[in-house]
DNA sequence: TATATCATACCGACTGGTCGGTATGATTGT
DNA sequence: ACAATCATACCGACCAGTCGGTATGATATA
């Protein structure tokens, strides 16, 4: 095989490991060694390729993001209706939680070491933020053509994040058989009784 | 000063050290040695008062939670509405963000450590589904007295704590003057026009 | 094609320091 | 005298990151 493509294939396994391994037991206690062993690489091999621990975890949140991005992209082109757009929100909290799975407590680690760090806090709120606007101008678009009530856009999209924060969180305490895609559904249903114009 | 006086200072003392290092730093970055330099006292004192490290992040979130408890039953004696007692939920997240404050991220370290750690876990979500279950009678309480619709409680309940919790998650990550119980207040209203009877 | 040169990829021992926790003794109130 | 309450000194484990060195191709030259 060629230089580069091992290069890349032992950088790929390591930031795998990573993830895995922050999934499971945390960042704090995932240790350096450990992700090496886990990879079947030397710490040189880890610090030649990274440069810090810090460093593979932001890759890694980075990745994430980019994912979550495509999919609210996708939303955005194929929806003509507001309401079905919103209503797909659910669909999107049901993957995540689905294909997520086991590795989704490394979003609490996301979300509290952004508080603490700078560099995570960039690269985890300013998303969020995104998100956020998102969602704000999608409930902006229903207002104009005139299917939603005319509430303010940035509270509902508070409102809406919330939502979905909160089933996120549920699942992550919760792995115990709920269909939270069926919940989100509904909740988002609930909602739109009060949000759109009757 | 009478020794045992004096002995429950101390405790409290390194109790409230502890709680503000936690919340501003996190778990793991604080070391008993920073706790006990905060407090002013000594690790002899620390071990002497408690048992572990992991006991004193337990002790802390119990008297939370205890906290959380007693405001929920006050809801609870004090609503004759269900209707009404659902807004007040909006005080009470409120309450939280407004008084928390600056120790809120703490929240955030109990709910990523108590998926890794059976004790945490047990002192965490065990009272999260007594919150869920007493949302979940609240909303049956509205149906039987037919102020609400005939819908699931169980399912209500979680968008309820969804949004409770969604709304904290926002509080922290976005520390900038936003009215939190205003919004939740709004959000409440918006669903109960979805929950409620017409 | 054969060889010399060089850059990339990787190894693993090691360092300086921190950690949670303990052992032991001093001080104090009773 | 005796126990409760603390202080000090210390232990072994572990940590993130470094560093000297090697192995493995890529590239240039002849």
């Amino acid at each position: 095989m060629k230089q580069q493509d091992r290069a890349t294939q032992t950088k790929e396994g390591i930031l795998k490991a990573a993830e895995h391994l922050f999934a499971v037991q945390g960042y704090e206690a995932t240790s350096v060694s450990m992700i090496c062993d886990a990879a079947g690489v030397s710490k040189g091999a880890f610090y030649h390729h990274y440069k810090s621990k810090q460093s593979i975890f932001l890759e890694l949140m980075q990745r994430w993001l980019k994912g979550l991005d495509e999919q609210l992209g996708q939303i955005d082109e194929s929806t003509e209706d507001v309401k079905e757009g919103l209503l797909s929100m659910g669909e999107i909290i049901g993957q995540v939680l689905d294909v997520g799975g086991p590795q989704l407590p490394i979003f609490l680690e996301f979300w509290s070491r952004a508080i603490r760090d700078p560099d995570v806090w960039d690269a985890t709120v300013e998303p969020f933020q995104r998100y956020r606007d998102f969602f704000a101008a999608l409930v902006q678009r229903g207002i104009d053509e005139g299917s939603l009530r005319d509430l303010s856009p940035h509270y509902t999209a508070r409102v809406l994040i919330a939502l979905a924060v909160g089933m996120l969180v549920q699942g992550l305490l919760d792995q115990g058989g709920e269909d939270w895609q069926d919940i989100t559904q509904e909740a988002l249903e609930l909602l739109l009784h009060g949000i759109a114009t009757r």
